[in-house]
DNA sequence: AGCCCAGATGTTAGCGCTAACATCCATTAT
DNA sequence: ATAATGGATGTTAGCGCTAACATCTGGGCT
């Protein structure tokens, strides 16, 4: 156990790196001195720094960042959960932020809840714990232990993807809206039996809010707006399956409203191989817009949704909050683009 | 600025949160108990641990990682750098990584390269400031700068995606080798001018080791192995264009090894566009086996890499380091598959 | 009864850094 | 010459936790 050479009690870890006062000896400062050269280097006299930097140099000074973190009570960690890597489109808005954070000098911390709200609780009490100076978190619902936490929290924080009111500040777009958006595009080209078709949406609400967009508006105009939803994760096999359900169960289908982009182009690409004429025999639409959908014969009629643009102005409402400043706006609404194919 | 309520100076942050000695007090009893209570619950009697259980809810403590990682000197954190987030390859080693570590109490901590070899410098550089556990980096190729530092690295190290070895350990596969297999199996089909077709290879050298082994294989055979190179990040339109460049600048090509699926499967779809038969007029072969390849018509032929295995396997030497134990190999390789479809 | 021992709990001393305040010194204004 | 100023640097006291060691219990044994 203790085969440590070295019995000095200064150092407990391994790996005994020089500190900041071993950069100070070496320099003839004192440690605040280095601390200041690292943090803000304006505030110390050129000459000074020089000598200070050419000692970090010398000792191969290797920052502490955790002791920094305790005694300035904050971290540069700002903690991102999101429900699922499996979806391209939060890899997406992983980037956005990644790269907005990275430019400023802050860290991502990934966080995953699979899609269920417990998780979210137990991530966000986790990620706490280390003093994080914002955070980032996807959806406006959470369980009422979150929210509560949440309110009293007392740094930035945003909730991503969806538009609405938040906590402190949100980015996102309205599902509800592309729903409806896409339902009403569908009756304008002709389509009167019109079949929704997802998947794991009871985890997943956004989904569900635009089935409701799609279904309130079906119904306004006097047509039923049937749901059929499976519960595997979202792949290209599914919407194959989807496409042979759907034919089965409604013979007089003439569109197929799918949730997402990757079911959807499933379903193309399941058509294709079996002859089936889209979309004269049946029509396909998706959702999020990714790019092998827009490389398909036919191209898929979908939405085209801000997924990097809402990392990057997440990170950005963030950033503006800690320099100290107000955003122009809490909510921010991306809203959504239609993308005709031929799909539909 | 200073318009803080409470100017006592015990703390320093906005948000003050009960701490371990706030529970003690509120436990009666000593606050390393409220630790070991935390940390080994089994070294504490039941009856102690139910009361300090009680305390630690009733004044709402949220645990301090910051200053318990700076006490130990160590923290659970393990950084995986990665080259980039857009290629769905790393997406999938890092899932296989993340729900390993999760299981274990880890938290990754992601950095991206962008293929640079300085960037990668740079972010070792940040991440050992946080006194992480143990470290994942992609490639066994370093700058001399951090091959020196991280063989001084105390903790558990792996090496990941390539097959050979490590400052420590490694988990992957042989990149050469899968090259050589693919233009094997070409050759093998019959095919005689075989192109071979990628994107970024400066900075990617593995996909160059793959080109290695196609070339070295097919001069070996008395054939060419011509190579064409774009420099944009590999994308479904780029197949396309690299399809038409291929048959305008080798006319006589029978076949096309794309560096990656993306790109070959972008070169398929393009082909069905234009009604280009595959395989007779010109052969198709990707490198990868991501899902959509294998819903097109024809299915691609690929090889499939062990992404989300690589993760696992990765984060598995890691644990069993950390928990004192030796791993059976320090190498593993965990080889490919030639997964033929009708594409070539 | 007295002793030993192991398991439970406590005491002490930092981990490496930075906030807050204190001091110093060269300028400039008076 | 002296005071006032402001920029550069230093001193002090923790941040909240845990390693290492010290101490206290209450059986089980002779």
């Amino acid at each position: 156990m203790s085969e440590s050479p070295r019995h000095e009690r200064r150092r407990r870890k391994g790996l005994d790196s020089p500190t900041l006062s071993d950069v100070a000896r070496e320099a003839g400062v004192s440690s605040i001195t280095v601390s200041r050269v690292i943090n803000s280097p304006d505030s110390v006299r050129e000459s000074t720094r020089l000598k200070i930097e050419a000692a970090i140099e010398r000792v191969g000074y290797v920052r502490n960042m955790v002791a920094g973190s305790l005694a300035s009570a904050r971290s540069q960690f700002i903690p991102v959960i999101v429900p699922s890597l499996s979806n391209v489109v939060f890899i997406e808005v992983i980037q956005g932020l990644q790269a907005t954070f990275e430019q400023h000098g802050y860290q991502i911390l990934l966080g995953n809840t699979d899609y269920s709200m417990e998780r979210e609780e137990e991530l966000i009490h986790t990620f706490l714990g280390w003093s994080p100076t914002a955070l980032v978190t996807t959806g406006l619902r959470h369980q009422p232990g979150v929210q509560a936490l949440l309110g009293r929290y007392a740094h930035p924080l945003v909730e991503i993807m969806e538009s609405g009111d938040a906590i402190d500040m949100s980015v996102g777009m309205s599902h509800y809206h592309a729903g409806q958006r896409m339902a009403d595009y569908l009756v304008t080209q002709g389509y009167r039996h019109i079949v929704f078709a997802g998947t794991q949406m009871d985890g997943n609400y956004r989904a569900r809010q635009r089935y409701q967009g799609h279904c309130d508006r079906l119904v306004q105009q006097g047509m039923e707006a049937p749901l059929l939803e499976w519960h595997s994760s979202s792949q290209f096999e599914l919407g194959a399956t989807a496409l042979d359900e759907v034919r089965r169960q409604y013979p007089q289908a003439d569109a197929i409203h799918f949730a997402d982009d990757v079911m959807a182009c499933g379903a193309i690409l399941h058509a294709n191989r079996y002859g089936l004429r889209i979309p004269q025999e049946i029509a396909i639409a998706g959702f999020t817009c990714l790019p092998f959908g827009q490389c398909l014969t036919p191209r898929l009629t979908t939405i085209s949704s801000p997924r990097e643009a809402i990392g990057r102005h997440a990170a950005m409402q963030i950033i503006t909050r800690l320099k100290g400043e107000q955003p122009d706006e809490v909510n921010i609404d991306l809203g959504f683009e239609l993308v005709p194919g031929e799909s539909a």
